[in-house]
DNA sequence: GTTCGAAAGTGATCTACATCACGTAATGCC
DNA sequence: GGCATTACGTGATGTAGATCACTTTCGAAC
């Protein structure tokens, strides 16, 4: 299925708009495609794009003390991406996002983002949604993260999205769920 | 200042409504008064409305193993608190909210939300906003967690939230951070 | 195939925090 | 006022996971 189609059926879900309605959507939207490891936002950079994944793998990132690595989010075919805090307030990227294998997105400006949502009340509809479902995610992530162990959290990590086991590298994983690679490395080759 | 006012400039800041408009979205609300401890959604509830507190301070908070409290929001003046996700989902509350002060809010169901967001593209304008912040908060927070030792986030809650100190008790906080109340006490007690 | 860098496994040690146990101060209630 | 309940402080001990150091495996480039 090409890119239109998949961004379609997914606006679909939530939003009811008309085949003219959505082409016109679409055409603020722009095709890119990167190379495994290809960066898409590096720290300290201007953030003007959300990104829509149409197929790969990638990754949004924090680095402190430019050591350590937090994965905020995989994300996914269907899923969105960006550095959403320097996007909507308009300061330089705090967050990196990279391709952890070769991509494509649909790529779409703040500006047009917002051009969309108030020309289209369904629009505006669409990306009520979508945040809202990002936010329960979030939400989900932090009470999991209070309330589990870490074997918990790699369990129900891999229950979720089982194709990550073989997709992203092990110490990836373990930056997402916030432990060192040694840890989780011990946490799948000690049973029980 | 009385409710009406607090929402309506709460509003304006990302949603323009005229008058009329604002005086017909506030008829849908409902205000209430909460005596200190009592039980606004409780775990098992279905959910039907979410709450934008006019005064006072509420948490919503998880229980796990019918012992260990973890809270997810301090809500204050001007915040919205409710069960999202039983609430956007349409099922049983998972989630506790509470008053921790007497508290007056104004409630507003979902099904009267999303009449309101049909009706008035303005107002899903806003909602969109503010579910954004929420996200936004969220990962911020996430973020913290993984990063941060307790220490550390303790101070940033206290920097960001001053009046906590002495509104609600020590070992909320604690269930805020996401520790024991005893090292809580140990880390204010000793010093650095 | 050989080489090299990245990924992954593993042992030893250290540390932040949990848990248990108990004591004390503050707060509400009859 | 007296009593109970809740909040809070603090010591002793246990444990999950971090960190450091080293080895092994793997995958890509030549």
């Amino acid at each position: 299925m090409e890119a239109k189609e998949i961004l379609k059926q997914h606006i679909a879900k939530t939003a009811a708009l008309t085949d003219e309605q959505f082409d016109y959507v679409f055409s603020y939207f722009k095709p890119l495609s990167y190379k495994k490891g290809q960066v898409v936002i590096s720290e300290g950079d201007p953030v003007d794009h959300e990104y829509f994944v149409i197929s790969g793998c990638l990754k949004a990132f924090y680095v402190s003390d430019e050591i350590k690595m937090y994965i905020l989010q995989f994300a996914m075919p269907t899923w969105w991406t960006s550095d959403y805090g320097a996007l909507y307030n308009q300061t330089k990227a705090t967050i990196n996002v990279d391709c952890i294998t070769d991509a494509e997105v649909l790529c779409l400006s703040n500006q047009d983002r917002e051009k969309i949502c108030s020309e289209f009340h369904q629009a505006e509809h669409f990306f009520r949604w979508r945040t809202n479902r990002g936010y329960l995610a979030s939400q989900k992530r932090l009470l999991s993260f209070m309330n589990n162990n870490t074997r918990t959290r790699y369990e129900d990590l891999l229950a979720q999205y089982p194709q990550l086991y073989n997709l992203v590298p092990k110490h990836l994983i373990a930056a997402y769920l916030g432990v060192s690679r040694e840890t989780l490395s011990r946490l799948y080759n000690t049973h029980k």
